[in-house]
DNA sequence: TTAAAGTTTCAATAATTACTGAAACTTTAG
DNA sequence: CTAAAGTTTCAGTAATTATTGAAACTTTAA
């Protein structure tokens, strides 16, 4: 299991980027393998590869799986367990986003929907409710969108996507024709 | 310069949270306690609402410019400086995500465009360069969209969330349009 | 039922990251 | 020019987070 310069190279920054993404280096690197890699890893592959120890692969699956971005698989007759991506590029990307905000949004709505409720308790809290509410206002928003974004299907998605640089006109438009009704 | 229970509650939750946005506790601190502050604080206000030490207050300032969120004032005939959210919630989100992606998005596209322009060096590369492929086309488009929102007007912007739990109207809306003219 | 193949757990330790506080630096009023 | 007010820097240390490796656990083929 020894990487061509360019797939290690590839597996090294994901390891660098990783913990920018959510996760630890190590983690990130396995991430990084197993995208790269047609067929399917076993943990002791994953380790050598790496050179890291099998008992750290053994948690970083574990991590995986709890984000839901490898899935297990076996090959008839070999009792070892193979380990893959758990979808496409586009899937993976999803997950992580879909646990980023579970881990970074969430939380924070939580806290600041039971402030609101709670009220000012003072004539200073005033502009802290104000502020309260303006940040909970955008975190909902956040979240209603990308929510929408996991239902949409594949087609629409895709011409989302390619509508990038003239959302603005689509929006215009749309404004001018509600005028008109 | 003490801390109402419920402000005192939001601030060490931006604390938490901090790490998850990109910064360290202390720094997170600060942001909220900036935010849900109406006046502007000097670094030893920060220092004391936090009991953190006044070293720590400068390095994070530094990193909070870096990062653009924080503004100076002045009040004539007071030599301290006095610090400021750089704009409306909305801004600092706005600078925020705009800073992870450089962070997060950048560096990875780079190096993908330069091995794509490598091409595969073996057959066993062939799979990995259609994967490089399919992520490098993903976070162009991240970033494409990303640049779009920065442009919008924040009239346009409040239509697009208005929008919100229904993007597949934005679709539609834009097939019709089209087909119209 | 057992031993071989495989996997997971976790205490110890290594590596990284954050924080303090004292010294050095900068600015300005007198 | 100088001293007071203010700010920044950074070496040392504390706190946190990641990694190893050996022991414990699990599964299965014979």
């Amino acid at each position: 299991m020894i990487l061509s310069p360019k797939i290690e190279n590839f597996v090294l920054h994901c390891g660098e980027m990783g913990s920018r993404w959510g996760f630890n280096r190590t983690i990130g690197q396995m991430v990084g393998l197993l995208v790269i890699h047609e067929q399917p890893l076993t943990a002791n592959e994953i380790a050598e590869s790496l050179k890291i120890s099998r008992g750290n692969v053994s948690m970083g699956i574990k991590e995986l799986q709890s984000w839901q971005l490898v899935k297990v698989t076996h090959i008839p007759g070999d009792r070892k367990e193979y380990y893959a991506p758990s979808g496409s590029i586009w899937d993976l990307a999803n997950r992580v986003f879909e646990e980023r905000r579970k881990r970074e949004i969430d939380p924070t709505l939580s806290l600041l929907r039971d402030q609101i409720l709670d009220g000012p308790n003072s004539p200073e809290e005033e502009y802290a409710q104000k502020q309260i509410q303006a940040i909970h206002d955008l975190l909902e928003t956040v979240t209603k969108w990308s929510a929408e974004l996991q239902r949409l299907s594949p087609e629409q998605l895709q011409t989302l996507m390619k509508l990038g640089s003239s959302v603005g006109k689509v929006i215009d438009l749309k404004d001018k024709l509600l005028k008109k009704s």
